[in-house]
DNA sequence: GGTAACCAAATCCTATAGGAAGTAATAAAA
DNA sequence: TTTTATTACTTCCTATAGGATTTGGTTACC
């Protein structure tokens, strides 16, 4: 017990939440491919317990899928139909917390928003090399902050469980190109948010999301 | 093994997790109070287990919370902020749904949607007692529905994952008064999906979730 | 050769028991 | 009155075991 003070301990199963998501997230565990709970507990050297709730959880926030009697497997990748949904989806939610949050905003929003923003100039200055990794670690939290900020907690949750930025590292893990101009667009939108133009906020979101989308664009021809 | 064919057979956390929402939306579990996993396996003579497993579910559905090392208990009821927040949601997801469903409204969505607004109707007519509970459980079919023809299954998902319905059966539970407008306004709804006026449907949505603020108004202000 | 019935291994699901660890509440002391 | 210490309780986690079910492969039959 040495990380973090006691106050805030980690139970087991939400270690072994974060792992199978990792497992998730990188492929480890391929789409659509058997989860077994035996072989989950003895490969993370814990029982069934901790295994069962982890994978509950997961359930719900649909990264496994579960048939009675048969076992937990991976959900597949996105479709293209998905994707564009999920686009879709964002183009609705998130000018409008952009929006709110421009309005509510306080000085400590202020200096997460500017604290993050560096995170992530950090991670695309520096070397020519781009750890994708890191990249999109960086966009979940700038855009998990913003929904925080709106202050409205049914759009932040219902944002945070789309499990967004796990769905589209899972299209395409490897290849960082361009992708850092990201980092550039979220400078805008910080920019118009300081400056409390809530509706210049929002159509700055709005068009990072439909560059985002573009970006995406030739991953989700390849596959079909 | 009566009730289903073989097939469809429930597995026990499944009795549990819907039992479990039972308990959370009728009071049986006071909003607030705590939430044993021994007591609840007790007394659904069932082990730990799958109590375990329906209860991570439901902490993944904000329906409990869980404080570590001290168990569950049952989320407080809505406040006012939660809960305009909550229709602010509605108002941005329900009406762009109801939109996209009629644009992809299929002979079969059309059959669903009469079939629901029929046993609306039977509810609400009959003898002057109206079953809140009954009306609420329509209610939520009903928009369900809507949005699982929109075809957005992040929509879809999000929508039911706010649990509306639950959250407001828990602020009133008691009064049906000129609830029953809720089915009317449905039929409109429906009525502009069958003509296939997408503007219009979009519209009346959006009309029926502030006239359904507006009934709520009286719960809201006199709990503060 | 293809289909159907049968069998065995693996896995899931449920149940039970008990130790470890933390929390909450009561009682004692400053 | 406030602080500290002890006690009882609850929960977390582990470990194990057996019944139920699916799956994959083998054999027999058409």
């Amino acid at each position: 017990m040495k990380k973090g003070s006691v106050k805030n301990r980690q139970v087991l199963t939400d270690e072994v939440y974060e792992s199978i998501k990792s497992l998730l997230m990188d492929h480890v565990i391929l789409p659509g491919a058997r989860v077994s709970i035996d072989g989950l507990a003895r490969e993370l050297k814990v029982s069934q317990t901790p295994v069962r709730e982890a994978l509950a959880r997961l359930e719900a926030d649909e990264l496994v899928v579960r048939k009675p009697l048969t076992g937990y497997s991976s959900t597949p990748v996105l479709t293209l139909k998905e994707l564009l949904d999920l686009y879709d989806f964002r183009f609705m939610i998130e000018p409008r917390a952009t929006e709110l949050a421009t309005k509510k905003l306080t000085v400590e929003g202020e200096k997460r928003l500017k604290s993050e923003l560096a995170v992530g100039r950090k991670i695309t200055s520096g070397s020519n090399y781009v750890s994708y990794r890191a990249l999109t670690e960086h966009d979940a939290r700038f855009h998990n902050l913003v929904l925080e900020l709106s202050t409205n907690t049914f759009m932040e949750s219902s944002f945070i469980k789309t499990h967004c930025h796990l769905h589209l590292f899972r299209l395409s893990p490897t290849s960082a190109a361009n992708r850092s101009l990201a980092v550039k667009e979220h400078g805008e939108i910080v920019k118009a948010m300081l400056s409390r133009d809530a509706l210049d906020a929002r159509s700055t979101m709005l068009s990072h999301l439909v560059g985002s989308r573009e970006r995406f664009l030739p991953y989700l021809l390849e596959m079909g």
